[in-house]
DNA sequence: CATGGGTGTGACCGTTCGGTAACAAATGAC
DNA sequence: GTCATTTGTTACCGAACGGTCACACCCATG
């Protein structure tokens, strides 16, 4: 395989600067920041940048101004490392849902249509969510822990959706709610495969097409 | 990682019975079969199964009843398998695109139906056309010889639809198209990470949908 | 100052993996 | 039969990876 896996255990060129943390995301310089928050937060973009199994431990520990040891210290394995980024993936999720929520309190159609819009910006920025999508096609094995939360998330993703589109009083919610979701993680992948000028550019105006057919004004 | 990676690298059991053959796809005993086909046939299933970087060369050549230097006599490396395998996915998905076109000659709105159908049927069994998708998720790294090949397919399928919706004689032909395609790879990916039941149950209703929703009778 | 917990460092281990070398066996054409 | 091409077999190499150990270090709390 050509594929250059970034990680050189620990065989790093002897060439690394004392300003270390310029390829660390922007706003988390090491300091104040604990080392294992820098870690997960590294490895989520790193993990969306290469693959789960395109990065390794030692590259991550580098990227987040650290070394394995540390890593090891808090997460048990590697794992336990792409479930936690999962779960904190999960949360951003949560927090957009309780964000739309609060602004459009009581108004189905309104949450609905700023659900769209908050999707469509994150496509076109940092494409979070992605981590969650590309773990379940990288992560076949049975059994792997990473399941578990995979599925948690799709199932409570599903479920927020369809009872947000139940709530506008529509007739089949459920088939709305589907096809939202097929509509988000096909422009998900297609971001990935074709970037922005590929079909993925037209997830919002498919989705308000979508919702206008259903009946659901689009405000 | 607790990845259990199919491959022993020739340290498999002594426990090898003579009819090795049982683990190949049905209709290719390895007789007839030229290595070379039973190899690409052998990788596609197993790219498919555990994810490209998830099964090694040797997995794939005893699978295939052969060994690894006989895939390295066909294919110099790991990746041109890869980009061989990505390349039968396209030809098959050009097989079914002729298959189309001589069933409803001259007839855009049938075809587009048709397509509809087929990716349908495609999706509940053997998900052909993953391949592809997966691969563009697992193999980040700029250059990768089957970055080409991808972007080869995705464009030609991306034009063959938005000339076939074209020709339906509808206002939007490219976002009918592009809506289309973020259903397929939406139902792609939520099929291998929900399963059946999930949102990719609803991928043909969703097509249909669509389809009337600009315009397009279901015929 | 002492002490203890979190952190950094480098070496190391076992395994897997992609890829190669050398040689034997089969296969098929003449 | 002969000869060349294609396969099969085995062993091997180098590199990368996940994970561990032992030890030095820093730094806050007492």
């Amino acid at each position: 395989m050509s594929i250059a896996v970034v990680n050189k255990n620990a065989k790093r060129g002897s060439t690394v600067k004392p300003d270390q943390e310029s390829t660390s995301p922007p706003g988390l310089s090491s300091a104040k920041v604990a080392p294992r928050d820098r870690i997960v937060t590294t490895a989520c973009e790193l993990f969306r940048q290469h693959g789960i199994r395109g990065i390794g431990v030692d590259a991550i520990a580098e990227a987040a101004s650290t070394n394995k040891m540390t890593l090891y210290r808090h997460f048990g394995s590697k794992d336990d490392l792409v479930c936690e980024t999962l779960r904190v993936t999960s949360e951003k999720s949560g927090a957009m849902w309780a964000d739309i929520e609060t602004r459009f309190p009581d108004d189905a159609k309104a949450q609905l249509g700023a659900w769209v819009t908050a999707l469509s910006d994150c496509l076109q920025r940092d494409q979070f969510g992605c981590d969650i999508a590309n773990a379940a096609v990288e992560l076949k094995e049975a059994g792997h822990p990473a399941h578990a939360v995979i599925e948690t998330f799709k199932i409570l993703q599903r479920e927020k959706l369809t009872d947000l589109c139940r709530r506008t009083g529509i007739e089949e919610p459920e088939t709305l709610a589907d096809t939202l979701l097929l509509l988000l993680e096909g422009a998900r992948v297609s971001r990935q495969a074709s970037g922005l000028e590929g079909p993925a550019q037209c997830f919002q105006r498919a989705c308000r097409n979508t919702l206008t057919a259903f009946g659901v004004g689009t405000s």
